[in-house]
RNA sequence: GGGCUUGUAGCCUAGUCUGGAAGGGCGUAAGACUCCUAAUCUUAAGAUCGAGGGUUCAAAUCCCUCCAAGUCCGCCA
């Protein structure tokens, strides 16, 4: 509907300004101003044009009032000083938004472009930490967005299993006698599962120590602790080194079916964990790309040739690429002195075969990687590939430092969703003693995770952030004061008797609506909020940043809320209007968390 | 030393690309449940937009200098 009301509004200030045989400007800035009282939108086209007119703004303006005509679905517009500000006609416009509002509402036309989106992507040599759980969140919440916005997006976890961490796993396991117990494994999977089925065990949290030691049974967790072992083991012992350098070589070179299975084994384990924790996100990838392939089918050194035949490389002990001409002065080695590959030019096979899959390659990747990513990009150019668009986050650090899987100094993403659904289920038991076990695992599980995920893509992602929990994890005024609110709406709508709650469904034509209705206020914000959402989606998938999303259903739940208490539904005069309010701002609230990778429980 | 990012009320943050009316939230103070769930709502106080200079009718936003924090500059990934 606001795509609509912008267009009508240019169309007006266009006709206004060829009356008046104005030069009329290609880019209109039409804005919202800062409070509605200004109106629901506004323009500073007077400010543009005064220097070419060399008139003052607000005598453009004023000449702009005598020759402006608008539509219906305006109420009036105004001059206030140099601005000209738009007012909605809210009687017809409320009518015509409620009727526009679907179950897919702000769903966009569909693009012709598919993007190939890469996030998360972290070395399988032990479980997610919360270093990771940013990329995560935010690359899920982009690939929803996206797609919300109408693009084709296939998101892929690029698995590196070549790298010498995998290597020193495998090390310990064959050199060291280091083990990974599947059956514990297998027994803390089983306990998880015990846990949400039988409710009459459960009946205190006295078991919380030992959940935390059944956590370290998780199989990425025991992966991890075992590379946290042979760092320790090869910083000791700088002659054993070798060893692990030799069976990079070997796996490399596909020398042996029996190694080749250990280390597939090995990263298959742990990646295992790895998709439990993201699972439990809400985060789920298309594809799972193993970076072995590209060497293995030829492709990697395909690539180092394809550039060693641009003459930029040169080869003394090792084959690196010479980017000075092009700005960057650190040369990329592509190749070791032993001959096999490293990290980057593996990359570079990579996004090489990503650019062949889609229009656009998408990349998630911490700040960290700039310069590689820089190089990267820079010899696609010379090989003729697209190089990939690429969001950037800064940091997650604890307040103590920055984690390491190395050092073993990290929070696990287990431990942070064990945490937050905890507090979270303290919260509902205080609060609703009425709903069973099962009920309360749900709901808790469902406001947890909210938290964890609305706590990371509120922020823009160039913000550094020190982690402290009771930030992470707030319930006042954070993620469940949205679900709160639609919660709420979802149980008003049931207590009207014409909501099909199972289905989500409200039966209530929009003929039913009241003639005599004129929105008040405070059911104007909320209208205009709803009203807003395509609009959103659209500017957010633009710059593909995810976090406006996030401030965006702050505000509509807070206005829902404000009109919630203020305004009685039930039994009103106006009682399909309102009705029908609620149960568009319901969805509208759904699909924006949804947007987020929150659910919206239908209680709580 | 060089590159990149960040600096907005006691705290967290949007706005910076594309200059035009400093927006949220937490916390604080006062108030609101005989009425659809108070994880809520109302009201108030709180900002020299890191510092300094420049450009402009107009600067949080553009340019220059400086300060502080983070990060990169591996035959690691």
């Amino acid at each position: 509907m606001y795509f609509e009301i912008k267009n009508n509004a240019l169309d007006s200030l266009k006709n206004a300004l060829k009356n008046l045989n104005y030069e009329i400007p290609e880019d209109i800035k039409l804005e919202f101003p800062p409070n509605p009282k200004m109106g629901d939108l506004a323009t500073t086209i007077s400010f543009q044009l005064a220097k070419k007119l060399k008139m003052s703004p607000m005598d453009i303006t004023s000449s702009i009032m005598e020759n402006i005509e608008i539509s219906d679905i305006f109420e009036k517009v105004e001059a206030k000083g140099p601005y000209i500000n738009f007012f909605i006609n809210y009687k017809t416009f409320s009518r015509r938004l409620l009727e526009s509002v679907s179950d897919d509402y702000g769903k966009l036309t569909t693009k012709d472009e598919k993007i190939v989106l890469e996030h998360t992507s972290a070395n399988p040599n032990g479980p997610l930490h919360i270093g990771h759980i940013r990329n995560a969140i935010i690359g899920d919440s982009l690939k929803r967005l996206l797609k919300t916005a109408g693009y084709e997006v296939n998101t892929q976890y690029y698995v590196n299993d070549m790298g010498r961490q995998i290597a020193m796993i495998v090390f310990g396991m064959e050199k060291l006698g280091l083990s990974i117990d599947e059956e514990l494994s297998k027994k803390y999977i089983d306990n998880i599962a015990n846990n949400l089925s039988d409710n009459s065990l459960n009946e205190n949290n006295l078991d919380n120590k030992s959940d935390k030691s059944n956590l370290d049974n998780k199989i990425d967790h025991q992966i991890g602790q075992l590379y946290f072992k042979v760092n320790e083991y090869i910083n000791s012992n700088e002659d054993k080194k070798i060893e692990v350098d030799n069976l990079i070589k070997a796996y490399e070179g596909g020398l042996s079916e029996d190694l080749d299975e250990i280390f597939e084994k090995a990263v298959n384990d742990c990646l295992t964990g790895v998709k439990q924790t993201l699972n439990n996100l809400n985060i789920i990838h298309d594809d799972f790309v193993w970076e072995g392939q590209f060497v293995r089918n030829g492709e990697v050194d395909k690539v180092v040739n394809g550039l060693i035949a641009t003459g930029h490389t040169k080869e003394e002990e090792v084959l690196c690429l010479d980017l000075e001409d092009f700005g960057i002065e650190k040369e990329l080695v592509l190749r070791r002195s032993d001959g096999t590959s490293l990290y980057s030019t593996r990359d570079l096979a990579y996004h090489k075969w990503k650019s062949e899959q889609g229009d656009l390659v998408l990349d998630i990747l911490g700040s960290d990687h700039k310069l590689a990513i820089e190089q990267v990009s820079m010899a696609l150019n010379l090989l003729n590939e697209k190089s990939p668009e690429v969001i950037f986050y800064e940091f997650i650090t604890l307040p103590e430092g920055s984690m390491s899987t190395r050092r073993g100094v990290f929070i696990s993403v287990d431990e942070l969703l064990d945490e937050a659904i905890d507090r979270a289920k303290n919260e509902v038991q205080k609060r609703r003693n009425d709903l069973n076990e099962d009920e309360i695992n749900k709901i808790s599980n469902e406001i947890g995770i909210g938290a964890i995920r609305y706590f990371i893509s509120r922020l823009s992602p160039e913000k550094h952030i020190t982690f402290k929990w009771d930030e992470a994890l707030s319930f006042e005024r954070g993620c469940a004061s949205i679900q709160y609110a639609h919660a709420r709406a979802c149980k008003l709508l049931e207590k009207c008797g014409n909501f099909d709650l199972t289905k989500e469904k409200l039966n209530i034509d929009f003929d039913k609506i009241e003639d005599d209705w004129t929105p008040n206020e405070v059911e104007m914000d909320l209208i205009r909020l709803i009203a807003k959402f395509p609009i959103v989606v659209d500017e957010s998938a633009d710059i593909m940043r995810v976090h406006p999303i996030a401030q965006y259903v702050q505000d509509l739940a807070s206005a829902f809320n404000k009109f919630y208490k203020s305004e009685q539904v039930l039994g009103c005069e106006i009682e399909s209007a309102r009705l029908l309010l609620v149960d568009k701002a319901r969805i509208t609230i759904k699909n924006s968390l949804e947007l987020l990778g929150i659910s919206a429980p239908l209680k709580m």
